[in-house]
DNA sequence: TTCTGTGAATAGGTTCACAGCT
DNA sequence: AGCTGTGAACCTATTCACAGAA
């Protein structure tokens, strides 16, 4: 397949959204400029994104809603679910452990992991804190997707090595500093600091 | 100033927190090659960013780390602090509240609003819970630069409003919903379930 | 007539490559 | 010799504009 900008897959998930608040307002029809008013981007920005990956739309007409949000699912991967675990019970870690929204879109978080004593055998919305040194060998008796790295920054690459090595297929990476794993392994991060910095910036700049 | 563009921001604020971590080390000079390696991106592509803002470094030397770091400071507007708030006191209202990394930036998180009453009155890492219909006359009082909306969605777009109207400069919007604002004021939406999607996008079409 | 799908044109961002300091 | 600063070349993303289906 053509190679995909991250842009344009990060408007899906916006227009999937979207897809589904309509669909729960009970549209049955939306079209692209309805969903780039909403997405804050152009009609033809929609439909180019959209033309990607098929011809999801009726012209003079536009796009079946239900039709659509399927179709972006599938494009997405949202179609089936996934074993997520969570190393590190910190805030963010906390944080993300409770948001619901990663349930209701398939990533089950099946774990969460944990170097102090004080927190391994606490339970965080249901879900028992584990120690981290178990953490390999839980991944052998159950492979997981993804993880969510949610460490200090010092203990980062070491956790990320063992998620490499128990084979993990995608890290999203919330620790602030670079890792290092292999090409075959996906990994994103998320650097919360340096969106309040575009602000500043931004602020400063005007 | 001509416009800069936000990958070279985030880039900007990446290499920020490299050269605090060399300086932490004792270094006193840094070339572009090694700043790009720990950021994960081209010599060239440091140099362009910094050539945007001025010439900071010496040919065949590199640059002054200290040097630098204050420069990207100044760029980036974190050569002052800022007053922020924090609407909605859930979980990622919770997280974002005690992260310590905003405040060593500068970026002073002066209250916590909510709407609900059983929250209004605790503590959160030292902060009080205000009630969220005193908003408006408090930033008469004391107004804000930045405001971080962790709400539902559905109560994003009255809060931003009440925001706008009390004069802030910025706002961090975590509900996943567009809201409106007017222009003038700096809007920045984080989504953290579309991180989450561009993961299994990856994972689906590798 | 309305709205999609898509080549073509434009704009924007990244990489190259080399002149010029130190 | 080493590394910066930067125009030019390249590549990628967005916008335009219009043919074509409902």
């Amino acid at each position: 397949m053509r190679k995909i900008s991250e842009s344009t897959v990060r408007r899906l998930s916006l227009y999937l959204r979207f897809l589904e608040q309509s669909q729960g307002q009970g549209l049955t029809t939306i079209s692209s400029g309805e969903l780039a008013r909403r997405g804050g981007t152009t009609s033809a920005q929609v439909r180019k994104d959209l033309s990607f990956f098929g011809s999801f739309g009726k012209r003079g007409l536009g796009y079946s809603v239900p039709e659509l949000a399927t179709q972006i699912r599938d494009i997405l991967g949202l179609d089936r679910s996934y074993r997520v675990v969570l190393v590190g019970a910190g805030r963010i870690g906390g944080a993300l452990a409770q948001y619901e929204g990663f349930r209701r879109r398939g990533f089950d978080i099946t774990a969460i992991y944990d170097c102090d004593p004080r927190k391994i055998g606490t339970r965080w919305s249901g879900l028992l804190v584990r120690d981290v040194r178990k953490l390999q060998a839980d991944l052998k008796k159950e492979p997981i997707d993804i993880a969510i790295v949610a460490t200090p920054a010092e203990a980062a690459q070491e956790v990320v090595n063992q998620l490499v090595a128990g084979g993990v297929g995608a890290i999203l990476n919330f620790a602030p500093v670079a890792i290092d794993a292999p090409a075959a392994v996906i990994v994103k991060h998320v650097n919360m600091a340096a969106e309040l910095e575009t602000l500043s910036y931004a602020l400063a700049n005007r």
